[in-house]
DNA sequence: TGACACCGTTTACAGATGTAGTTATTTACA
DNA sequence: TGTAAATAACTACATCTGTAAACGGTGTCA
């Protein structure tokens, strides 16, 4: 299975399928509704591709398709953060931990979560 | 200014010039050596580009051009992060940190540094 | 049994991107 | 002063992306 990569507006049709896979295309266009201004041709066209790039799969209902990630979410999320970790921040996982850290309100809990993570990578080797 | 995305190729190159600037193209040719396997005029095409997407500029030397980053890396940084953060984890930070403590292998030295951020975060409102 | 509505497929097209050769101009050396 | 070397500019072209309309098949309601 070669690595094709999920463009930016893919990503937006793929958060909404694994999110409530199995969906029919109709049930992503109206999930879409609000989040993207697409026609539902637009929609279908990435649909489309998605498949095409094998990222989506479908079962046949009657005469349409429901659509499901063939494609793990974690599995694209880790390679599309490689990706990114390599062009922007040259591969070093500090500087981009410092940023987003930097960048983003926490809250106290998330904060504490953190720290635990933190403590686990102390542990390992 | 309109933003105008620095494509994957071209963040190789930028990352060459603020590293180094100002640079001359056969020094960013020759920098880029081993990082990528771009023909020289492969990589003098995309300084031309990113010219013209006003994230470098150059002073004449003689006849040839220096390069200078004309947009700062911090910015781009910032732009390309939260594109990223939008698009792949659905703009919430908690999680991205989560993933991307767990997958990097930190030193001791970076752990303690990204406690201390955390504190300061937690200082903050 | 039509006509309409809906579905997925095909086609369209402009702009971005990856990749690089060709050309024209300038400069420096012989 | 002429010629070779180097430089930036122009041209090329296939693929990917964003965006969407047109098309052909099918199911459904009148």
């Amino acid at each position: 299975m070669p690595y094709v990569s999920i463009s930016d507006a893919e990503w937006q049709v793929m958060n909404v399928v694994w999110d409530g896979q199995p969906l029919a295309a109709q049930e992503v266009i109206a999930r879409l509704e609000g989040e993207a201004t697409w026609a539902p041709a637009t929609i279908k066209t990435m649909l489309h591709r998605l498949v095409t790039k094998k990222v989506l799969t479908y079962d046949l209902q009657g005469n349409r398709y429901v659509y499901r990630a063939r494609a793990r979410r974690c599995d694209c999320v880790r390679a599309a953060s490689r990706s990114f970790l390599e062009r922007v921040f040259d591969g070093e996982p500090a500087p981009l931990l410092a940023h987003f850290l930097r960048s983003s309100k926490l809250s106290a809990d998330e904060i504490d979560q953190l720290r635990r993570i933190l403590d686990e990578q102390e542990a390992q080797p």
